[in-house]
DNA sequence: TCCTGCTCATAAACCCAGCTTATGTCGCCA
DNA sequence: TGGCGACATAAGCTGGGTTTATGAGCAGGA
């Protein structure tokens, strides 16, 4: 059934880039699957069956894996091949939030919904919410802007944004606000670190004893941990970015404070794990905002009612 | 005639791939983040100095954003090319999940660990314990069959695979087991059906006797809600993956019973929203099953205990 | 039976993205 | 002021992916 071409060894060697696909080749993989026809998934791509014919074989190859049975009346995914294209829809899945969230940043003057949101929200939902927004609305064009909670306030009441998200605990002044999710600060290790063992919840004055990896003071992450605290946060190491922070937990520095949707991965991927801690506030509520009065309308409206649910 | 390029506005056309950075361009990018320069980015990856600066610039005018800004004295991310980043991160874990799967799918006889498991498990969890397991023992080399609960019985038994894993309600004979996380059935629909804006919980009659879109009987999902229901599960249409499945639903076709662990994503997007149910047994067990009397050792056993959370 | 229409495969020529080597420029520091 | 590190620019090469052109297997209808 097989045929024998697997003399060539597999190099193995060198990057990500050099042993997965690149995204078109995964495109076409799933849309091979979809249409089931190579020639099929050629057309709708744009190219020739010939071309589509090839990159298929070379992904093959590069993967060392038969992916599609093909025959004079289409051509069906192996077994493999359907594992491998479910995999490769969560890489082209993430390309659309990627692309969905560059296209928003390049300030175009002209787009028709103008975002600020805060980093947090920016980076994890944002793109979720533009793709579900294109999906209705497609003809959208929209910009987004990241800052934190003042940058946002004051593009707002500059008639710069049309719609804002933060997610501190308080609303700036000037702004009407609606909660649309909520967020929880926790405690997490790397798996090597005692307190990932733990059993019993950590108790607020063992937290504010404790040093902690954290983002810089004034962040919002920061701010809420240190109110819940009465401002006595310890810090081990203060960092700049939420990724940092993670890269920190994970190298196993210490115990780190993040904001739960910053390490859902993480934690399923057990390279953090969740330290239970009771007595203290983390909870914080992320809002939508705009300028008191003005009632989000038209697009912005659109955006607002996708993202309560 | 599409033939004319427009010179000047930016494309905008296309696929995903010509809007979209490829996996070494955000390989580089990442480093560049890490390392704090194009120099040191390019030396990590392999690379000239030269090739790293003209990639990074053509992924600018690519995207249409400033994403660095140089100095002689470095390099550091902009504001906007922090979230690019960030995005391009996930792309980037999406990226490693399907190689580690890819890895471990083209069979090697040479193989350290052979692991069977079904598709769900296979698709959803397994390239998450794999990469795990290769953070803290490189040399392990895995080799992954995937199929449903009696492919899995048939290699543990037959000596073709050392650990499994499963889903179904029985553990077949001949296997000893731990159930190593739980999953449960979830009714969702598109945001545009009815029953998305339920605010009582589904009785188990309402949902027995409403036409749903089903996996095919003899899947494990559909047996779970078979069982649950007593046998009445009425199918709208009858779909042979998961992900033909999801696909029905968000493109409204009616309401679809699927796992928690299938939708994830389109939830947090909003592609799909859960419709409550109650006074039905719609949770299952996810098991790690192995011969009767031969324990897992060595990497098998490594492999479970990072499933054990 | 043959023709027509679908499928995929193969071959040769082309083109461009990204690579390398070689060199230039800028700022900091001893 | 020379030296070192950073990034930029220029010119030439290479290979993967593309196209056009063609062939071959299978099905269904005249």
């Amino acid at each position: 059934m097989s045929r024998t071409e697997e003399q060539g060894e597999i190099p193995a060697g060198g990057s990500l880039a050099h042993r997965v696909p690149d995204l078109g080749g995964l495109e076409l993989l799933l849309a091979v699957a979809r249409l089931g026809s190579l020639g099929g998934a050629a057309r709708e791509l744009g190219i020739t069956q010939p071309a589509a014919s090839s990159r298929i074989r070379s992904m093959e190859r590069q993967l060392g894996v038969a992916l599609v049975d093909r025959s004079p009346r289409g051509s069906r995914l192996t077994d493999a091949g359907a594992l491998v294209t479910d995999w490769a829809r969560r890489i082209v899945e993430a390309a659309e939030a990627f692309d969905v969230g560059a296209q928003a940043l390049r300030d175009r003057r002209d787009s028709r919904l103008r975002v600020a949101a805060s980093m947090t929200i920016a980076e994890y939902l944002l793109p979720g919410w533009l793709l579900a927004l294109r999906a209705q609305r497609p003809d959208t064009a929209v910009s987004l802007h990241a800052g934190n909670s003042t940058v946002v306030a004051e593009r707002l009441l500059a008639d710069e944004a049309d719609l804002g998200f933060v997610e501190g605990l308080t609303v700036p002044t000037g702004l009407d606000s609606v909660v649309i999710a909520h967020d929880r600060l926790i405690v997490v290790t790397a798996p090597a670190h005692p307190w990932s063992r733990r059993r019993r919840s950590l108790a607020a004055e063992e937290l504010a004893s404790t040093p902690l990896i954290l983002r810089e003071k004034g962040s919002g992450t920061r701010q809420v941990l240190d109110a819940a605290l009465g401002g006595l946060a310890r810090p081990l190491i203060e960092l700049s970015s939420t990724t940092a922070v993670k890269a920190a937990a994970v190298s196993g520095a210490g115990p780190a404070v993040l904001s739960e949707l910053a390490v859902g991965e993480e934690l399923a991927m057990r390279r953090l794990v969740r330290v239970p801690v009771e007595g203290v506030a983390l909870a914080r509520d992320l809002r939508a905002v705009w300028p008191t009065g003005h009632r989000p309308t038209g697009p912005a409206r659109d955006l607002l009612s996708l993202t309560r649910g």
